[in-house]
DNA sequence: AGTTAGGATGGGAACGTTACCATTGCCACT
DNA sequence: AGTGGCAATGGTAACGTTCCCATCCTAACT
């Protein structure tokens, strides 16, 4: 019969009602109608397989109910937890989810950033690329960043606890026997949770009686720079055993493969990094992770952003979580723990 | 100034210009409009940051400019690869992807279905979870299913070439001197990609003089149950080597957990799976996979897709990509390879 | 009985855009 | 000079909804 999509107009002549009362009864007014109408639209509404144009929906009331979701990364699957736990929280409370994949490229981010406006999201969760966006700074919508903060843009952000994750890295590894430990990370520069994690570490050595070296690097680079930096301070003699700490699930991939290419079995050597990953289990012995509670951060960026839209004055909110240890094998430093330097060994 | 986005009607007015000619503008048909109209537009946009309104534009013109893709699960790496390819082939044709996540529930399924069907999105990429679907089927949105064939739609489908996937991992298998296969799989049931992997998985023994076993069970099944199974397979004696074949990335690694639960270091015991893992080089000795070309699946599923919109009534295609072989270490068995037992020895 | 409150319903004007048709010039024909 | 055509622009009616207001009816008041 119908070759398009049916229409409220439809629905309503079939049912013998006004345009109203089948709108009314697709929104949230559905009470208002006698149970005698209700029933007809219902039928007439099931017969032709109706079903609302949330484009024009979105048109007259302003309300796209869509929220607008950008991703750095989106093979990283860190960042594919959290998104999960958005998309969850966006459903549970009557939104959509748009996803853009901005593959760490500016370009891309600016691009989806329009496309999302056009679409009249009604808030944003970002997840940014490190380099500077005006684009982001200006954003009108409402946002919450994930992960990492922007100097200019005045948003709440929701993330990991960076200088806990940070220090209970650190107590593990001191209290494992290492005493000398190489940081791994991604470039830090522009991107917050990089710097944060990387100021406490340089902050956190000197309390716990440990030694530190930093070694930045973008983790789509040749291995063979990984590999050198990583030998050269595994060969290095030191009186104490010593640990490679990984600023994020890139760079323990990258970590591990080295390890694997340098034919080291992490332990004596300790290896351990921030996001827990399907396979950390599995590579032996095991290797320690911090697993963020992606599941959580998903959620309360929602959260937030909901508040923010119910709210738009309040005041800037930044949520942090915080991680769980799982201590395997690759911390286990084969000689048994040393009680540190200085401290009381009573406890 | 404004409180709200600025409209056409804004611009136009800034411009000093109708309507349709902004509209003209922000179409495709710019050229049409003289030079120092488009320079008198572009600054009047430029200033008061307009960007047209999709959702006005997809209700007038019926176009909403949308792709919709429902994942089964978004977790499993090997669909986000996947999506990647299709997000990236939809930005490349203009279109916007609108991404739902099932957590393979045909209840959110259906759901999301509708969902989406209210946004009027033009194109439908769906990755099926199991169970019958009545709604998918009635699916009067043009849509290519991902992976898995569905009896009932009419709809064009792309994935693997599963039966040549299957043959060339028992040629591997078989290369490497193993005689009795282990083949791992989630239940098959109503999932057409595992229908046909495991049905060429069993046609496929003969011929290469093979004994094959077969284990299926869902993979958030407790570890036990998988652990005991193969546990009995790898100690029933056995004149030749046995391994160990996942149909897919979860079983591999539901398989992979087993082993180590177990103790085993595959090789002499093979292990091999579909779907190519991040770890897969790290777990040693190396598990080796048939790699999916996940970005050509997802490019030529939007391909297709684009193809049955600008012809609804071609003929139905069913696209079938080749794998690649990923040999590693868990596959050596360790026994030189033997030539098959009857065929000709000088080839 | 007359008035009024209020519940149920319908009519019509937006929302911001595009599609269609109309209008204006201007140039090149015969 | 008159006609036709084309290029450049503008006006207006949709698109499918929701929202505001009007209308009707029943029931409960004075």
């Amino acid at each position: 019969m119908a070759d398009r999509a049916p229409t409220l107009h439809d629905v309503a002549s079939a049912a013998g009602a006004s345009k109203t009362s089948v709108s009314r009864y697709f929104g949230d007014e559905r009470e208002r109608l006698s149970a005698a109408l209700q029933e007809r639209i219902a039928t007439a509404a099931e017969q032709l397989g109706f079903s609302p144009n949330r484009m024009a929906r979105g048109l007259k009331g302003g309300h796209s109910r869509l929220i607008g979701m950008l991703v750095a990364d989106i093979r990283n699957p860190f960042s594919v937890a959290v998104m999960h736990g958005v998309e969850q929280a966006c459903r549970q409370h009557g939104y959509s989810l748009m996803l853009c994949n901005t593959d760490n490229a500016p370009s891309q981010e600016r691009e989806h950033l329009a496309l999302l406006a056009s679409y009249r999201v009604e808030g944003l969760v970002i997840n940014p690329t490190g380099s500077h966006q005006p684009a982001l700074d200006a954003q009108t919508i409402p946002t919450v960043l994930l992960d990492r903060r922007l100097d200019h843009a005045r948003a709440d952000v929701v993330g990991l606890d960076n200088r806990l994750a940070i220090e209970m890295a650190l107590d593990h590894l001191a209290a494992q026997g290492y005493r000398e430990v190489f940081y791994l990370s991604e470039p830090a520069a522009q991107v917050s949770s990089r710097e944060q994690r990387l100021a406490s570490f340089r902050h956190g050595l000197a309390p716990r009686g440990l030694r530190g070296e930093v070694h930045c690097q973008a983790p789509d680079c040749a291995d063979e720079s990984l590999q050198a930096a990583l030998s050269a301070f595994i060969q290095r003699p030191a009186a104490a055993p010593k640990a490679v700490l990984c600023a994020n699930g890139n760079m323990t991939l990258a970590a591990t493969r080295a390890f694997h290419a340098l034919a080291i079995r992490p332990g004596a050597t300790g290896l351990m990094g921030i996001d827990e990953l399907d396979w950390c289990g599995l590579v032996e012995p095991g290797i320690t992770t911090l697993a963020q509670p992606t599941a959580a951060i998903g959620h309360s960026a929602v959260a937030c952003l909901l508040k923010r839209l119910a709210d738009p004055a309040r005041a800037i909110d930044d949520i942090q979580h915080s991680p769980t240890l799982m201590a395997r094998g690759s911390t286990a430093a084969g000689t048994p723990p040393q009680p540190p330097p200085a401290a009381s060994s009573g406890r």
